[in-house]
DNA sequence: CAACGAAATATTGTTGACAATCGACATTTT
DNA sequence: AAAATGTCGATTGTCAACAATATTTCGTTG
């Protein structure tokens, strides 16, 4: 169904795709990329309007929001942008860490050929893109490395925790500075990961995945 | 509390808890209960009626289910009873186990002498429940064991996950057989989880936590 | 008799309206 | 003047009706 790129596209996604999930998207956007600053009240009705929908799918989809640790609903109340605390981010490194961990372990115990080549590749991109100071790249690439991992482990589960924790931790507004030398570091780590699931050395690749996460942990603390 | 027992208290706390909560936790006990089998759709109409409210809060508290991964949602069909397969079952128990580890590392961590007691003396009452045979009691102190380690973690991410995982692991609506001896060998593991904990070390915990509950997926694997 | 197709039915998706509740401001009382 | 109380506006919680979609039924046809 290639074809139905006529002008009523949008409609056609609409029946097959349900707003709800537009609606979830588009709410998930707005509170990752802050419109709506941490500990405020997300009104219902204007959000609706705002998307030209009724308030009932952005209940739902807020209701989903909620559940995911994006959003915190007061009875009678409505629902507000979760503050997260230092502690609770801090939870949220150990434990994505440790499904990192899990997922690498996964992939070096399946040891797939074309997998390691697509890690083995991205490293050395990601290496390239230091060297032309290019961070933004940089941290595209970083995002597709994880990702990559997260799919060849074949792990529905785990793989939907390792990203909703990614989305929940952005909550806190930190930007994590990485000078050149720290992203060389946090390459490093990557090839430390590629060469343990190369080996098939599950519990090798396990702990390199949960260290190089756990690194990012103790680099939010000094920034403290 | 005590105070609030009137005559009116269901009608004041239907106006403190959502009706999508209660809602909520009348689905899951349906669904864990297994009164609609897996991969049986729930009619949205019938359940409002039957719990006497409208489809709205259902809709909603299906939502929070299917992410919760207890629902499966299909675009206009409607929400089924997750069908799990082994291999997603497994997958669980390892995450469970990943999660366990991770809370029982941080009561170790943590040190309080009255949760240390209270973590021996529900080991010494599960061992009076099994030279008694009383498995329902047995299972009910594990239940609250591990309940309890996991409140003293202070994790409430973990905390939640650790619940979440386990209710979805119910899907599975095997019983895990298991003779006075099996149960014999899980208190005894349970035994030295808190002896690592009394002691605050803080990986011989974690390796205790972990195992204890990877033993749980191997006595499945064995009923294969 | 099986296979196909079209009406009929059942069910979900979405909406707008109504009721209940909360916070803020004005008013009254001490 | 300060505290308590009453009222108003705004917002959430809930509902019932409407529209869109999928499934079933039943008649028709090769």
């Amino acid at each position: 169904m290639g074809l139905g790129n006529s002008p009523e596209q949008t409609f056609e996604r609409r029946r097959q795709r349900p707003l709800v999930l537009e609606v979830r998207d588009e709410l998930e956007r707005i509170i990752l990329d802050g419109e709506i600053a941490a500990g405020e009240r997300l009104n219902e009705a204007e959000l609706a309007a705002q998307m030209g929908v009724s308030r009932g799918p952005v209940r739902e989809a807020a209701r989903t929001l909620a559940h995911d640790g994006l959003l915190t609903t007061v009875a009678n109340q409505g629902v507000f942008v979760r503050e997260l605390s230092i502690e609770d981010a801090l939870e949220l490194y150990d434990l994505r860490a440790l499904i990192a961990g899990y997922l690498c372990a996964r992939v070096a115990d399946r040891a797939e050929r074309r997998i390691n080549a697509d890690l083995r590749r991205a490293v050395t991109e990601m290496a390239r893109a230091i060297e032309d100071s290019d961070e933004s790249r940089y941290f595209a690439l970083n995002l597709a490395f994880h990702d990559r991992i997260a799919d060849a482990a074949v792990a529905t589960r785990a793989r939907r925790l390792y990203l909703s924790l990614g989305k929940e931790v952005r909550l806190l507004r930190r930007r994590v500075l990485c000078g050149q030398s720290s992203l060389r570091v946090s390459n490093q780590e990557h090839g430390r990961i590629v060469d343990a699931i190369e080996a098939g050395d599950v519990e090798a690749a396990r702990a390199a995945g949960t260290i190089h996460h756990l690194n990012g942990k103790t680099r939010l603390t000094e920034t403290l």
